[in-house]
Parts: C-alpha cells; sequence; structure tokens
DNA sequence: AATGTGTTCAACCGCAGCTTC
DNA sequence: AGAAGCTGCGGTTGAACACAT
C-alpha cells in the first residue's frame, strides 16, 4: 500500500501550477468531471501527479469556493465546529460548502488559533465567553483521535457519530447564535464575499487568472445549464463510500440556508 | 532604501480507509 | 480472503508577501 506510484515517479512536477497547467486541468475536468484522478495525468499530459492534480481542484481550481476574508460567522461557526469535531477539517468544511478543508484549516492555524489562545489570556481562562474557546484544545484532541487522524471508529459507528456531529453542531451553533445574536437570520447573506480586489493582500496575477478559470466554469456549473457535466456528474464519479461526502461541485448554499438547515430541528 | 522578522497560504508528504481484482 | 491500487485526510513546509526597524 502506501504511497501511490506516481509520486515515486522521476520527471513529476512540483511547485506553484502555472495557468496553463489549471487550465489544462480544469478542461478535463469540465469533460469528465471530477474524478479518476488517476487517469488525469496520463490524459492531460500534465507532469503532476494524481494527487496533486486532485488537491489543486478541491482547494483552489473548483467552481464554487469563496475566497478572501472570512466573515464572523464563519469564523464563529469554524470554531465552535473544531471545539465539537477536532481538526476533522474536512468535516467542518463539510458545513461550509464555499470553503476548502484546507483554507478552513490554515485559516485555523493562523488566526484562530491565536485569536483563542489570545481571548483564554484576557479572560484569565475563566470567563469563556465563547464557550469554544476552552473546548478547542482539550475537545479536539478527545474527539479527533490520537493523533488527529482518521478515528478508528468501526463503520457505522462512524456514521452513527456523524449524525452526534451534527446534532452537537447545531446545539452549538444554536449557542453561538444566541449568545451574540446575528443579523443574518433575516438579514442578507453576509457570506458574499467578493472577489479580492487586485489589491489585496495576498492577490496575485497568478490567483486571479485561476479566479478567472473558476469564473468560466460559472455557465458549467449551474443545474439545469446546458454543459451537462456538473456536480451531478462528480457526484457519481465519485467514490461512494464515505457517508462525510463533502457537497462537492453543488452550487453551495447560501450561508443563511446552511444556518438554517443545522438550526432545523425537524431533521433527523 | 535596505535589511530583518513575522505572517500567510499553496502545495507536499505520509498515513489510513475503501474499492477493485 | 488477501493484496494492490486509488482516494481522501490532516500535518507540515517553504516561498512569497507584508510590516517593522
Amino acid at each position: 500500500m502506501g504511497r501511490p506510484p506516481c509520486c515515486d515517479k522521476v520527471g513529476v512536477k512540483k511547485g506553484p501550477w502555472t495557468p496553463e497547467e489549471d487550465l489544462m486541468l480544469v478542461s478535463y475536468v469540465q469533460e469528465h468531471g471530477p474524478g479518476n484522478w488517476r487517469a488525469v495525468p496520463t490524459n492531460t499530459g500534465l507532469m503532476r501527479c494524481s494527487k496533486s492534480c486532485r488537491l489543486r481542484w478541491t482547494n483552489y481550481l473548483r467552481p464554487g469556493i469563496k475566497r478572501g476574508n472570512f466573515t464572523d460567522q464563519e469564523e464563529k461557526l469554524i470554531i465552535h465546529l473544531q471545539a465539537l469535531l477536532g481538526n476533522r477539517w474536512a468535516a467542518i468544511a463539510s458545513y461550509l460548502p464555499e470553503r476548502t478543508d484546507n483554507d478552513i484549516k490554515n485559516y485555523w492555524n493562523t488566526h484562530l488559533k491565536k485569536k483563542l489562545k489570545k481571548m483564554q489570556a484576557g479572560e484569565g481562562g475563566g470567563g469563556d465567553g465563547d464557550g469554544a474557546a476552552g473546548a478547542s484544545e482539550g475537545g479536539a484532541v478527545a474527539t479527533a483521535g490520537a493523533g488527529g487522524k482518521r478515528p478508528a471508529v468501526p463503520k457505522g459507528q462512524w456514521e452513527r457519530r456523524l449524525q452526534t456531529d451534527i446534532h452537537t453542531a447545531r446545539q452549538a451553533l444554536r449557542d453561538a447564535l444566541s449568545l451574540e445574536p446575528s443579523p443574518s437570520a433575516s438579514a442578507p447573506p453576509p457570506a458574499k464575499v467578493e472577489p479580492l480586489p487586485a489589491t489585496a493582500p495576498g492577490y496575485t496575477t497568478y490567483a486571479s487568472s485561476a479566479e478567472n478559470i473558476a469564473r468560466l466554469l460559472e455557465g458549467w456549473l449551474r443545474p439545469g445549464s446546458g454543459g451537462g457535466k456538473g456536480p451531478e456528474a462528480s457526484g457519481s464519479t465519485s467514490t461512494t463510500a464515505t457517508t462525510q461526502q463533502r457537497p462537492q461541485c453543488a452550487a453551495p448554499p447560501a450561508f443563511s440556508m446552511l444556518e438554517s438547515w443545522l438550526l432545523d430541528d425537524g431533521m433527523g
């Protein structure tokens, strides 16, 4: 088992993707749908390993990805979910369909960790105005299992645990929102973040071209649009098993929708 | 203006689970 | 039933950028 053979091959390109490579990947996925990554380098002529292609697609090129600053609500949701689920970024990302697990992970490591530490220090460890702050360290370990790798939960139990997770997440979100009533419930969804302005930090011409590629796909993405091969196709091609399937290319629901889903008592 | 330090984030690595043969 | 291959995940790294001195 172990590493896919492709990663051992010499001549496999590494490092940042070029716009040309992005274009090749995007057009391939557009034609065949995501999945069967093993075939991508062969069929596209990309000198990348399948893993790299998949990563590039899911983290950057996949349509529907929101880039730029996290909103307060997203931040809050992440904090709570992290406290509940631990470092299971993919699971957390499934609650934020517009964000990638990598993004969330990075945001957690660079912003939220520090923020929570500060908050804890400021509160002298007592108050727990957020509730999640305290749980974020210990709780994470407890839930995520040793080492943070996928928990060794037997099949079936995993599903049940996921349901519990969802339930707990709802509870937490409800708590979070009741602690600090957000305007979003009735107000326009705050999640709509404009593409980074060209002056924004971290914005490069390269990023802009990738974004353009993603934009090109918007039409293809739209359900019912002529293209045909869209998210649905991806759903069918991707592996069937996992119970925590991310809503991969599905047109991302508005954040308020997600909230209402989480808060919806009737479900489950 | 030049240099040093800190921050951010895209990408890589290795492991583990699932599927296929 | 077992081995091999593929995919997905989380941790980590390092280059690029921003800010401070």
